[in-house]
DNA sequence: GCGAACTAGTTGCTGGTACAATCAACTAGT
DNA sequence: ACTAGTTGATTGTACCAGCAACTAGTTCGC
């Protein structure tokens, strides 16, 4: 590893700290959903209407499987996602939204996506935008 | 925020996961330090021969104050740093290597600087590479 | 069909992190 | 020097994540 590579890997280790350390505490003080669970319930928002399985959710992929249950279990306890019972698979879940966790993650995303404008894309120039998109989806692909 | 700057954000954070999972196996499988007690050690020894202020290592910063206790704690009670007292400023501590310290960090640089080469660097062009680190620099002083 | 291998999801346990409160030491204003 | 306010560091508490072990359902090979 040559010292330019190095010095990538630092300041992006130091970058992902410093941004979602201040996204948390912006998502905090305005009452708003933390990273985690902000990010779980866009991605069962996205998916189809019948409800994701928890399963693809590890796999997108923060959290290990044990995570994703957890996770769902606090979401289902604050009544935002329930979990129903799979037809094709009965060892399996599918979770959807509940209408106050759908008005809720409405609520929320705004100032989250402000905060992400300010801290992360803001200091980007549209060159820089484009090459990093690009990078960081090979990284995730290769190594995840 | 254009859908651009969102999909980059998820990227970013998806990138970050993923290799940090990766690296984090990689170093258990070889009894090789833990990623955050590697970068700590990283920079007490880049740190001046007196020792480093726990207060700067946090400023660095993957932790917290109280995170930087809890973690020279770990380090001091397997005796890989001391805390001395600092002359100038009797609140403060200033860390500093022990010589098995610096013996285990030798020992695994290596298989962490390979796996940072394989999993980070390697699916990045050198345009890509200069590019991340101007930018993730820029970011992290930003937001930190 | 029927048992073996596999997969989806959950749970006990352990370890790590942040937040808030606290203590001690430094600094400035009087 | 005395007090007020700030800063470096530590501790109590609570929460969150991963691993490993487990249950239940599915699929494969014969």
């Amino acid at each position: 590893m040559t010292e330019a590579e190095a010095r990538a890997w630092e300041a992006f280790v130091r970058a992902y700290a410093a941004t979602s350390h201040v996204l948390e505490r912006a998502a905090d003080t305005r009452g708003g959903l933390p990273l985690g669970e902000h990010f779980l319930l866009v991605q069962i928002a996205r998916g189809p209407e019948t409800g994701v399985r928890p399963m693809d959710l590890a796999d997108l992929s923060l959290l290990t499987r044990s995570g994703i249950t957890r996770a769902l279990d606090r979401l289902e306890r604050d009544g935002l996602v329930e979990r129903h019972e799979c037809p094709s698979d009965k060892r399996g879940a599918l979770v959807v939204l509940t209408a106050k966790g759908r008005h809720l993650l409405r609520r929320s995303a705004p100032s989250h996506i402000r905060a992400i404008a300010k801290h992360f894309a803001e200091p980007l120039t549209s060159h820089e935008l484009t090459v990093i998109t690009a990078a960081m989806e090979r990284i995730a692909d290769t190594a995840g």
